[in-house]
This record gives structure tokens, sequence and C-alpha cells, in this order.
DNA sequence: TCGAGATACCTTGACAGGCGAGGTATCTTG
DNA sequence: CAAGATACCTCGCCTGTCAAGGTATCTCGA
């Protein structure tokens, strides 16, 4: 496992929904993109994207089709849906207070706090 | 699960560590602390409490005694070493990466990005 | 032409962490 | 004396991650 992958845990469902926002996608171009914004720092592995696809399309958030290629490796792509995009701003929201919380909790407390 | 709870989920460690970087303290009361740092808004389970001592302990980041209260319930103190030290400042660090990439990754790419 | 590497998909099974539920014991307070 | 606070702990389920393995197509250099 990878210095952050652990951190990330719980994020990858809005990763990928953040990037269905612009555009519809698929799993390798997803794959790639993730790596290249994060400069390589960050890969999500296939197994956890596919699932999560899986996962997501159940849930109603994202729906998907087989990409018409003549040519090349056929392609499943993905789009996000009205349900999906309410999703994702809850999360970004969750996301935004969870920030908040950590920052307050990983700093050393003042010594000798009343906790009552 | 609350709103929350997932997006904590791999920072449990390093709260705990934070919790005892000023001062020894027990179960119960870091419960206590950290519900109050949050005003109520996030809660550490008891039993993700003290599946955490055991694995940090077993590392080797905190170690723990008995206090010797006269009256009350006992309670089992714990403390940070210097191992333990060392693997706060390095889960700080990892987080304030994790942050930055999460940042990135969550907002919506530009459309029709080159993702090659 | 043929093999390697890129593109592209997917599943299985193991593992780890969170936590609901349940249990124990002591002290305080009405 | 009962209820609630203080204080500890374990078991077993659930969920998400991911190593490993598998399939198929295309491209490009030797």
């Amino acid at each position: 496992m990878s210095i952050t992958a652990d951190l990330i845990r719980g994020h990858t469902d809005t990763i990928i929904l953040a990037a269905l926002m612009s555009e519809d996608s698929y799993g390798y171009r997803i794959s790639r993109m993730i790596s290249k914004k994060t400069d390589g720092l960050f890969e999500m592995k296939e197994a956890t994207l596919y699932t999560a696809f899986k996962r997501l399309e159940e849930q109603g958030y994202i729906s998907s089709y087989w990409g018409e290629e003549g040519t090349g490796a056929r392609r499943r792509y993905y789009a996000i849906t009205a349900t999906g995009r309410e999703a994702y701003r809850r999360l970004m929201n969750e996301w935004a207070a969870a920030e908040a919380l950590i920052d307050k909790l990983i700093n050393p407390p003042v010594p000798d706090g009343n906790y009552t």
C-alpha cells in the first residue's frame, strides 16, 4: 500500500463522480487522469475502480454504455446521473466538514484540558 | 454509520496519538475529548478506540499502565513513546499530502482534458 | 511477421478497520 | 436501592481495498 492509500479511502466515490461531472469517461481514462493529476503520487487500483463503478451504478449515481469505437479495445463509458450530481454535492460538503474535523483532532490538545 | 465516519477512517491512529502528545490519558477521557472538540459531531466508537489502542501498543507507538486511583473505576492510562512521536509526525505529513491530493481530485477536471 | 507493450475490460479471495451488540465492575446521587 | 455515569473489553459482521489472475484488441519496432 502506498503512503496515502489509507487516507484516500472513503473518497473513491467522490473522486469518480468528480471525474464524470464535466464529461462521460471510462475506466482506463479515469485511472490515467488520476495518476496524471497527482503526478503519479496516487494511483487508483483497477480492482478498486471497477468495484466502485459497480457500486455507484447500483446506487443509481452513474449509468454506463458501450462506446462505439470502430477500432481498439472496447470501452465502457460511464455518465453521471442527476442523483449522482446531488450525491457529489453532498459528498463535497461532507469532505469540507470532515477536513475541518480532522484538522481539529490531529493537532495536539491543550495540556490538562477539562474533558468532562 | 454517521455522516463523516467513512472519511475519518484511516485517521483514528493519528487522532489518538495527537491526544497523547501533550499528556498521558485513558480511553474514556479521549473519547469525551473528541466529542467535545467536535461539538458532538464526531464520536469515536469504543470498539474502534480500544481496537486502535491494541494496535498502537503492538506497534510500539504507545505504552500503557494502570492508574492508581483510590476510588472510582480503574483506568488504563496510555503514554506515547518516542517511536510513537515519530509516527505522529509522519502521519501529520501524510495527512497534509493526502489533503492536497484529495482537494485536487474531487474537483471536476477540465473538460476534454488530455489524459494519455 | 512476430512479440512486446499499450489499451481496455473484469473477477476472486484475502485482509484490515470500523462498529453494533453485548458483557463486567465501580461510584454517585436522588 | 435503582439509575446513570464512569471505565474497561471482546466477538463477529460488514465494507472497501487490492494483489493476482484472466481476456481481448491494437500498434510498432526488430
